[in-house]
DNA sequence: TGTCAATATAAAATCGATTTTCCATAAATC
DNA sequence: GATTTATGGAAAATCGATTTTATATTGACA
C-alpha cells in the first residue's frame, strides 16, 4: 500500500466519523424524518428493520431512539419498543402554550442581554430568510425556507445566555414544527408572514421587549390557529 | 426439579423483572445516587466501572446514561464518556427562575382543575409530610422526609393535567433537589418549612390561587436563598 | 361452544467480544 | 531546542449472537 493510499483511506475516516458518533448521527437523521412527517405519529419503530436501513447495530440504535424518546419525540414501552409519538389537539394546545411563555421569556432576555454580534446574526438570518420568502411554495425551496425560518427564530432568542431555557424552548419548537409539517403542507396561509418577521426583527433590534413578546406571540399564536384549522377530529 | 421449584423460579423471575428493562433500573439507581449527592458533580463515569458495580452489560448501560443525559444529571461528551452533570451559581440561578415559573404555571392550573380526588391526596401527602416534620434532622427519618416532601409538591401540581408541563417541572424539581442535598446537608434552616406547607396546602384547598402561587414563589425563593449561602466560589 | 392453558413465533433486551478513538509518552526531524 | 510524528495503552463505541419477553395460535377440557 502506498503513500497516496494512506493519504486517502486517513482523510475518508477523517470525513466519516470527525468525533460523532453513530448514536448521535442516527437521532439526527431520525429526528428529521419525524419532524418533517416522513415518519407518521403512531409509526412502530421495528428495531430490525431500522438497524438494515440505517447499516448500524443495535446499541447505537437504541442509544439513538432514547435520546429521541427524552426528546419527546419518540415513545417508549418496556418490553414493547419503540415509536413515533402520538398527536393529538390537547398535546398541540399545550405546546403552544408553553412555547410562547418560555420563548418570550428568552426573547426579552435575549433584547437586554445581546450585543452586536446578537444584532449582526440577527440582520443576516433576517435577510436570508426573506430572500426565500417568495420562492418558499416552489420546489426546492420549500425545505430551505423551513431550514432558514429555524434559524432567524433561533438567532432571535440566541443572546438569552440560558441554556435551560433555550434547551426547553428547542425541544418545544421542534414538537411545534412537527404539527406544523404534518398539518399545514399544502395551503400557504393568508397572511403576510414577511412582514412579520420584519416586525419581530425591528422590534428586537429597537430593545423594545414588550413589543417584540407581543409580536412573537401573536406570531406562534396565529401559526398554531391554521394548524389547528387542518386537523381533523 | 420438582413444582415447588419451578415456583419459586416462576415467582423470582416475576419479581425481578415484572415489564421492567435493566436500562430503566440502572437509570433510577443513579438518578437517585446523582441526585442525593453520593455522585458529586464532574464525577467521571467509567464504562467498565459501572458495569462491573452494576452487574450489567454495556447496553443497557449506555441507554440509562443516555436517558439521565437527556434530563441533564449526566454529561455525554463524544468519545469522551460520561460524566455527572457540574455544577453552578449561573445554572442554580436559571433552575430556581425557571422552576418558578412553571411549577406556579402548574399550580394555577392545579387549582383551577383539581377535583375531590385531588383535593383528598394533598390532605393525605400534607398529613404525611407534616408526622414526619419533627423528626427531619433525625436518622433515620432525613430520607423520608425528603421522599414524602417531594410527593406533597407533587400533589400540589398534580392536578394540572398537563403531561408537557409537568415533565418540565419534574426535571427542574429533580435539578433544584440535587443541589439542595450537596450544599444545604447539615444546618437545619432557620425557618418554619412546616408553616410553609401549611399555608401552601390552606391557599390550595381554598383555590386562591393568586396567594397559593405567590407562597410557592416565595417558598422556592427563600430555599434557594440558603443554598446559595452554603455555596462556595 | 367458550374458556383456559400450553406452545410457537416474532420482537425486544441483553450480553461478551471486537473495533475504533483518544491521549500521554517517546522518538524523530528540522 | 522546539515542533512533529510514531507508538502503546486505556477507554469508548460498536457489533453479532444469545437470552428474555410478549403475543398470537392452537388444542384440551368443561
Amino acid at each position: 500500500m502506498d503513500d497516496t493510499m494512506n493519504y486517502m483511506i486517513a482523510e475518508a475516516t477523517k470525513l466519516a466519523s470527525p468525533s460523532t458518533t453513530r448514536a448521535k448521527v442516527i437521532a439526527k437523521k431520525l429526528r428529521a424524518d419525524i419532524l418533517n412527517g416522513r415518519l407518521s405519529p403512531g409509526t412502530k419503530l421495528h428495531l430490525d428493520e431500522l438497524k438494515n436501513a440505517l447499516g448500524v447495530s443495535l446499541s447505537p440504535l437504541r442509544e439513538g431512539l432514547s435520546r429521541l424518546a427524552a426528546e419527546g419525540l419518540v415513545k417508549v414501552e418496556d418490553q414493547r419498543g419503540f415509536s413515533v409519538a402520538p398527536v393529538s389537539r390537547r398535546d398541540f394546545h399545550e405546546i403552544i402554550d408553553l412555547r410562547s411563555m418560555l420563548e418570550t421569556k428568552a426573547l426579552r432576555a435575549s433584547i437586554e442581554q445581546g450585543d452586536d454580534v446578537w444584532e449582526a446574526d440577527l440582520l443576516a438570518t433576517h435577510h436570508i430568510l426573506s430572500k426565500l420568502d417568495d420562492k418558499r411554495w416552489k420546489q426546492p425551496y420549500f425545505e430551505q425556507w423551513e431550514e432558514k425560518h429555524r434559524a432567524f427564530h433561533s438567532s432571535l432568542i440566541s443572546a438569552s445566555n440560558s441554556p435551560l431555557l433555550l434547551n426547553f424552548c428547542q425541544i418545544l419548537v421542534d414538537m411545534n414544527h412537527r404539527y406544523r409539517r404534518i398539518f399545514n403542507l399544502k395551503n400557504p396561509p393568508n397572511r403576510d408572514i414577511a412582514r412579520e418577521h420584519r416586525a419581530l426583527m425591528d422590534a428586537a433590534l429597537n430593545r423594545d421587549a414588550d413589543k417584540a413578546c407581543s409580536l412573537l406571540k401573536e406570531h406562534i399564536d396565529r401559526t398554531a390557529r391554521y394548524i389547528v384549522k387542518s386537523m381533523p377530529e
